[in-house]
DNA sequence: TCCATAATATGACCGTCAGTCATTAAAAGA
DNA sequence: TCTTTTAATGACTGACGGTCATATTATGGA
């Protein structure tokens, strides 16, 4: 009986492994030559298994796509809690991790550009159970940011008259949209004169300029 | 020879009327059943026409839904120019054009759901002159905003540290993901306590305080 | 009125792909 | 070693976007 466990162990272990290493495969494939050109069957081809064999491991294509999403924002929730963890006020954290957050976009740009392209339809389509585990995840950077904001309110660093919770949605909206650009927003901007970059850079100032407390004028 | 030029006129208007009863069939399906699940054999049913037939208007099926998008920004762009069109200061304009636009996509919901599901890939893979189209479009309502931020800074009414064309691209960047707001974080909302409308209401108060002339504190 | 030609319409057909399932192979346990 | 459970497979299905050879209809002149 004891051995039995321990296989069972070992099994599941493996399991992970093998899961693992079709989303590496995946996200490899999928970054570069885009979600909807790679089929199920070059995918399989990728990790030496039959086409099959990838529907024990994923019930479809979307849940390749989500887990995918799950691990990076794992990732991503990482670099916010030290951020958070840190002994500065909270419009310093504040800023940091936006900080943070556009270096993590620009060094995973196949991954955003992935989601920017397919996140939309997809999410979208999200069963329950799936839903639960997003947003339980999304859920975690919330609150991390609202507890920052809350801290920025108490030392002063942030305006007070808003509802901190929304306020880290609002920022979290933002961020995204602007990540998300579209294309042809992006050629709009040149040709008006406006480098993406210059647009992200005094967006960010808007926005930060939005959040900071003002000098009481009452 | 002037019969010929006459028929060809006709000929050319009962095109054009064909082109806009295929539209009009389109949004009717792709708005109620969802942009993936109407197939073209389906939609050639509903116009009475043969499936190859569609082909012969529309280079494709993303053609489609790009030409109800073209029809959609005309009927608002008429809307916001009746807002820039009238005697109030920049910041009123602003604020009604906002109004307009809202009630516009409330009245078209359906609309703004097909949009946002379909858009983000589909905009990501215009042609150069499908692009081209697009931009026109979108600049004739950048411009009307741009104009009225500038009679704004000029009035007094709006903040004038910005570039006015920067604004004018915020505005519309932020109004876009308030409209386009992805279902999970709507129940997220919801889950902590915030209505969508009051979220909504909320983000335009911050938005708009964000772009209001100051109080001058030098 | 009739015919030749051009314009328009059609649906069977093609290639592709996600997802299934009957069958085979491998591993576990007795 | 043999039986049973678990894992792997790839041929097959159904659906769909897009094409094209063929058929239908309209046009303008004789």
């Amino acid at each position: 009986m004891v051995k039995i466990m321990a296989t069972t162990d070992r099994k599941e272990r493996e399991k992970e492994q093998r899961k693992n290493a079709i989303i590496d495969a995946a996200e490899k494939l999928f970054f570069f030559r885009g979600f909807d050109n790679v089929s199920m069957e070059e995918l399989a081809k990728e990790v030496e298994l039959g086409k099959g064999t990838l529907y024990l491991y994923f019930k479809n294509k979307d849940a390749l796509f989500f887990a995918i999403i799950l691990r990076k924002m794992d990732e991503l929730h990482e670099i916010f809690r030290e951020c958070a963890d840190l002994k500065v006020s909270g419009r310093e954290k504040s800023k940091l991790m936006g900080k943070r957050y556009f270096e993590f976009v620009h060094e995973n740009k196949e991954y955003y550009q992935m989601v920017c392209t397919n996140g939309p339809k997809l999410f979208r389509k999200l069963e329950n159970e799936e839903l639960h585990t997003f947003m339980e995840h999304m859920k975690e950077d919330l609150l991390l940011h609202h507890g920052v904001f809350r801290e920025g309110m108490a030392d002063g660093t942030v305006r007070n008259d808003i509802n901190p919770l929304e306020l880290a949605f609002f920022m979290a909206l933002m961020s995204n949209s602007i990540v998300c650009l579209d294309p042809g927003w992006k050629i709009m901007l040149e040709a008006e004169g406006i480098s993406y970059h210059q647009f992200v850079k005094d967006f960010l100032l808007f926005i930060g300029n939005a959040i900071e407390k003002r000098p009481d004028v009452d």
